[in-house]
DNA sequence: GCCAACGTTGGC
DNA sequence: GCCAACGTTGGC
């Protein structure tokens, strides 16, 4: 199982409208950007992924898992675009911000610090554990 | 609201 | 194929 982390702001899509959708889950649609896309096309059905609030949260909210691989993007006719659908797990007991991730030495290697701006991006397990438990969620989630 | 960083587009 | 111009994202 590989973990991930899917970017969205609140206004747009929120971990609200993400729970509202229960085990049916939702497409995560609208990704226009090569790296995203790519990042998607390498997930498997059961990979886990946070759901991180940008803008004025700027914190993981909470946990959910890939249900579909992906498929085109319904939201376009333009077939460079995939997506994958997800649902949500649980929410974290307590978010984990982005300065809290920032103040962690171990977790500077987070592409979410080195490259503020991907909206979905690779996680690795060991920063996945971590943030797990700051979050008040047991390590293996 | 500003601006740095970065990705994309299009002219050459 | 390069690179300038432009648009977008997201932290501050």
């Amino acid at each position: 199982m590989r973990y991930w982390l899917f970017k969205s702001e609140p206004s747009t899509w929120s971990w609200d409208d993400q729970m509202e959708k229960g085990d049916a889950g939702e497409e995560w649609d609208g990704v226009r950007n090569y790296q995203a896309r790519n990042a998607m096309r390498e997930m498997s059905k059961g990979d886990r992924g946070f759901f991180y609030h940008s803008q004025k949260e700027k914190a993981v909210v909470g946990i959910v898992e890939v249900i579909a691989e992906a498929h085109p993007d319904s939201t376009t006719d333009d077939d460079r675009w995939d997506c994958v659908d997800i649902r949500a797990i649980a929410p974290f007991k307590v978010p984990v911000t982005l300065d809290q991730i920032k103040g962690e030495p171990t977790l500077s290697d987070m592409v979410l610090v080195r490259n503020s701006r991907l909206s979905v991006q690779p996680v690795s397990e060991d920063e996945w554990r971590q943030i797990c438990v700051m979050g008040g969620m047991p390590a293996d989630s």
